[in-house]
DNA sequence: TTAACTCCCTAGACAATCTAAGTAGTCCAT
DNA sequence: ATGGACTACTTAGATTGTCTAGGGAGTTAA
């Protein structure tokens, strides 16, 4: 289709980012290595998609951030849950859940 | 979220008009309406969104018209698939089940 | 020393969907 | 016969999400 080369359903990134934080504090680039990876790597979130997606939660209030280092002693930025993250991850899984569903039951009508 | 409105999943669309014609052939108007109800009312296309798409996928090559009168003995431009718009429902449904697949898996994971 | 990998940043393009407006015909109830 | 709900199509413009495509710099291992 149009967007074949797409590697994630459209806006599914905001639900797949925080669902990453709610595992666990990570810097931006361990969050796209998480979400490739509890998908199976069927879902890359390109670097240019992850790092404006993180600026958007932060602008929000869903996720904050804090400068420290990395595994590797590489300055890394580690994100985390609020407490409003954890909410609007449920709101927006919610929201996934029945228009996903609605749209399988769509596909499977005859 | 910031699309707590929307009606759709985003990239979805096309799929759907796509499975509405495969059911038979029908006015933009109409097409709407079968959405809606294979969906069993969780899926609301606004016609803004619709008639561009119904454009986009003629352009495409994927739907044809022809301009007639609706039960309403009103005229109605009514659309059909054809043969490459088949093919092209295939491929979308196959994508769309592989990704709605892995972000499920990805929100199930802990 | 070079390649592969880790880590971050940003500008600009593109595409999908929506809001909001308009036109016009039909049907039905009052 | 009037007004309202419904059928049916069209289009302009805004918004937003994701991507492409570039940039920089540090680390590790061959």
């Amino acid at each position: 289709m149009s967007k074949s080369k797409a590697g994630l359903l459209q806006g599914t990134l905001d639900m797949l980012i925080l669902k990453a934080l709610s595992l666990g504090a990570l810097h931006g680039y361990g969050i796209g290595q998480r979400i490739a990876q509890i998908s199976d790597d069927a879902l890359k979130i390109e670097e240019g998609s992850l790092y404006p997606g993180l600026y958007r939660l932060e602008r929000r209030g869903w996720i904050e951030s804090e400068w420290d280092l990395s595994d590797n002693n590489q300055r890394a930025k580690f994100y985390k849950l609020t407490r409003s993250g954890r909410k609007q991850l449920i709101l927006e899984e919610e929201n996934w859940e029945r228009l996903a569903g609605a749209t399988m039951k769509a596909l499977r009508a005859s």
